[in-house]
RNA sequence: GCCGGGGUGUGGUAGAGGUAUCCCUUGGGACUGUGGAUCCCAAGACCUGGGUUCAAAUCCCAGCCCCGGCCCCA
């Protein structure tokens, strides 16, 4: 009987965990060098943790479970509250701000489709200690290198749910009911969220002012807000919000403004932005990255501790990375002991010597399968080597090896060290 | 959760009621050290379960899985 993968799933080849290594080194690289440092959390975690906070709808796709001893856990469906756990246990007493950067799988039960899995890989960074302006442009910033590093193309948006929450507050709701309307706005549902504040008592006025607000996009939006009666031209969330447009323009970095952004996670509470593929690469998952300013620690029994941050859908960054073939192709040796009809131990044991020799230079194969001679060369040629050492008892009688090039077919007797040589200029 | 389109060896395919085709692949053998070839042998599939039929890969139903879309997110 064969047992499938569990549905939303996948196995990753050599050549995708190929490609995948290649990705992470150029986004570990640019987070280092920005000073961040890598952190791991674990992959399950109390369920609470993500209930206290998370929103509605990660919490209906939540993989919750019991485990033995009647603990009630849940497989991570996000990394961003594990990483502010982590800071609350381990890391409050660090310098602030805290930078740390992560890699990790999480889980969500949802219909799988193209670029969507229930089991998909994040990788993420968090400023924990601010929500300064100018945290808020480095994270911004961060992302958008890194993309850069990886040759993808993204469209960025930037908006702020602090100038549609303060809007909310003013208006007395209560924070049930404001996150229920950002969640309306973020979904785009206009006519819900009129309905939905009208049936709670709000004054007409509000809401359309409300609706205009959201509504607001590109350059002129934020002198647009400022017009709008509704919000004051000492609010701290635009000053903040005409601050941070004001860094995000010295990094160099192209966005546009859209205060409809209201992210799906209720923990946001300042700055907010997406990113976005927008040429029909990635089908309906088109947002490769999601971030912004967040409260959380306090939740946790922490002080309360502003923070920002980001995170980037790995899977689709992998299906719209571009990767020459060339980058893919691993030069690798084969060595090939002619051992003829009698197992000539003598040639195994300095076949064995050559392939240790060249395995501190290149990646190295040797016959396990006792094959023959052509039986091994095609074997190289069916892995793709890009070169093939015969030792033979001629070889092995002269000190020398047979260093054949398998792209050329052009072959030559020589040294160990210049047989390494060889190949080293030919890598 | 909802809506489309699909499932034949590892992969790609033919078969549209009657012994499942071909290519690739994989393993073995022949071949005295270049045969990365050639030849021979072998392995390996009708998604699962029901139903119709003398007979089902083929027709019907359900489920599972895959691909895509809605919603939401990364």
């Amino acid at each position: 009987m064969r047992i499938e993968r569990a549905r939303g799933t996948r196995d990753f080849l050599p050549a995708e965990m190929l490609k995948r290594r290649i990705m992470e080194a150029k986004m570990r690289d640019i987070a280092e060098k920005w000073g961040y440092e890598e952190i791991r959390t674990p992959t399950f975690e109390l369920a609470e943790l993500f209930t206290l906070k998370s929103g509605e709808e990660i919490l209906k796709n939540m993989y919750e479970f019991k485990d033995k001893g009647g603990r009630h856990l849940a497989l991570r469906p996000e990394l961003t509250a594990p990483v502010i756990r982590m800071y609350v246990n381990e890391l409050k007493m660090a310098p602030k701000p805290v930078k740390v950067y992560y890699f990790g799988n999480c889980f969500r039960y949802e219909e799988p489709q193209r670029a969507r899995y229930r089991e998909f890989w994040q990788f993420g960074a968090e400023i924990i200690g601010s929500d300064s302006p100018e945290a808020q442009a480095e994270i911004i910033a961060l992302a958008f290198y890194c993309l850069k590093s990886l040759g993808i193309k993204a469209e960025l948006y930037v908006g702020h749910v602090g100038l549609i929450r303060e809007v909310l507050q003013a208006a007395n709701m209560e924070e049930a009911e404001i996150n229920k309307v950002m969640n309306l706005i973020d979904k785009g549902e206009r006519e819900a969220v009129v309905e939905f504040m009208g049936g709670i008592g709000t004054e007409r006025e509000l809401i359309d002012d409300l609706i205009s607000l959201v509504d607001l996009k590109g350059k002129d939006a934020l002198n647009e807000a400022r017009a709008l009666k509704i919000i004051a031209s000492n609010n701290d969330a635009l000053k903040e919000l005409e601050m941070l447009l004001k860094i995000i323009d010295y990094y160099d970095i192209v966005y546009t403004l859209n205060l409809g952004i209201a992210r799906g996670l209720d923990y946001y509470t300042g700055m907010v932005f997406e990113i976005y593929k927008a040429d029909g690469k990635l089908g309906a998952q088109n947002q490769v990255c999601g971030g912004g300013s967040y409260r959380l620690a306090a939740l946790f029994g922490g002080a309360d501790t502003p923070s920002t941050g980001f995170a980037f859908g790995i899977d689709r960054l992998a299906e719209i990375f571009p990767l020459e073939t060339d980058d893919l192709k691993r030069k690798e040796v084969v060595v090939v002991p002619i051992k003829e009809k009698n197992r000539n131990p003598d040639v195994i044991k300095e076949a064995i010597k050559i392939a240790s020799e060249l395995r501190e230079f290149f990646p190295t194969h040797m016959d396990v399968m006792s094959r023959s001679l052509s039986a091994q060369l095609s074997y190289a040629n069916a892995i793709n080597a890009s070169f093939a050492v015969f030792v033979g008892k001629k070889e092995v009688k002269e000190g020398k090896v047979t260093l054949r090039n398998l792209d050329t077919g052009v072959q030559e007797k020589m040294s160990v060290e210049e047989c390494v040589e060889r190949i080293r200029n030919q890598v």
